[in-house]
DNA sequence: TTCGAAGGCGTTACGACAAG
DNA sequence: CTTGTCGTAACGCCTTCGAA
């Protein structure tokens, strides 16, 4: 049977990224770097040389996953507009910006420190929670086969819900099956293949992964950081994924048939704390974690 | 020409096994 | 039990390519 992942960017989210992200807003924030150019190849060259990444090609990968985390506004690095640290940031970009500068500045203690350790890890982890909510495909969670937005998060904390837990294989399942919100036959598709795996009736080898085989790196990664979702690991490779322990407000918000329609109907925007709920109990949900 | 992104490919980590 | 070797799989950087 064929296993295929959800369309991913292949970028890891860890210091290098956060550092690069720093790079690029410093860079942008210099008129004499930035020398009247808009977004243009020449750009990304010197912000390539200046991030310490060797191509263009990456300048717009990391543009790219900036975006989608909504860390810098959409399309606001393009040809048309000579772009500044200030016209690119979201408010969200302005959070993460804060959490790099405090990690560099109290590094050295930090590293001694468990306690200090742990709260910087828990900062983060709100951040990833808000950015991963605002995350989703737009055009479809594989452009193979979907073109209708996609909500990943609620998908995979909706199956988490349901079936306690997930390993890599039963992960591609959710991937090859759930390409749209809230859609009863793909969740019925899903529900037997799921099944018939516990059942032991069928077996998946890497073999059997035809589309994005490395939908089990990046997205999973991601969820890690939020802290929403937690990873058995052997070595350095994850086996199982399971709800954490915290944020179980957060994660019955996510559940709420509700959190989708007011996501894509209303405009949702965790980064501009624009959430709009329809009641109160939603509301003090999110405000826990601002 | 510029874009996004799939996946190729070099590197690294793991695990099994043998030898000391 | 520890150390060393080696084959395999995972990781992740970044090249390449189809599309616009």
């Amino acid at each position: 049977m064929e296993l295929k992942g959800w369309d991913n960017l292949g970028r890891n989210l860890d210091d290098t990224l956060h550092h690069q992200f720093k790079g690029l807003m410093e860079f942008l924030a210099d008129p004499i770097l930035v020398n009247g150019r808009t977004w243009n190849n020449s750009l990304q060259i010197d912000v390539a040389a200046a991030i310490g990444v060797k191509s263009p090609g990456q300048v717009r990968t990391i543009k790219s996953i900036l975006e989608k985390m909504g860390i810098i506004k959409i399309n606001s690095l393009n040809m048309r507009i000579i772009p500044t640290s200030n016209s690119v940031i979201t408010p969200l970009g302005e959070v993460l910006l804060a959490l790099v500068s405090i990690e560099e500045r109290i590094g050295e203690i930090a590293a001694e420190n468990h306690q200090i350790r742990k709260s910087i890890e828990t900062m983060y982890e709100s951040f990833y929670v808000k950015a991963l909510i605002q995350y989703h495909f737009p055009d479809g969670a594989r452009k193979s086969d979907s073109r209708t937005p996609f909500h990943p998060l609620h998908a995979t904390i909706k199956a988490l819900h349901k079936y306690h837990s997930l390993d890599k294989w039963e992960w591609y399942l959710l991937n090859t099956f759930i390409l749209e919100n809230e859609n009863p036959t793909q969740e019925q598709q899903f529900d037997n293949a799921i099944n018939q795996y516990r059942a032991h009736t069928v077996t998946f080898s890497k073999a059997d992964i035809t589309e994005n085989e490395k939908g089990h790196q990046y997205f999973p990664q991601y969820l890690g950081l939020s802290g929403l979702v937690t990873f058995q690991k052997v070595g350095r490779t994850w086996e199982r994924m399971e709800l954490g322990g915290n944020y179980t407000d957060i994660i019955n918000c996510i559940l709420d048939t509700n959190f989708i329609n007011c996501f894509f109907n209303n405009n949702l925007s965790v980064l501009n704390e624009e959430i709009d709920w329809d009641d109160d109990e939603h509301a003090e949900g999110l405000e826990n974690y601002e």
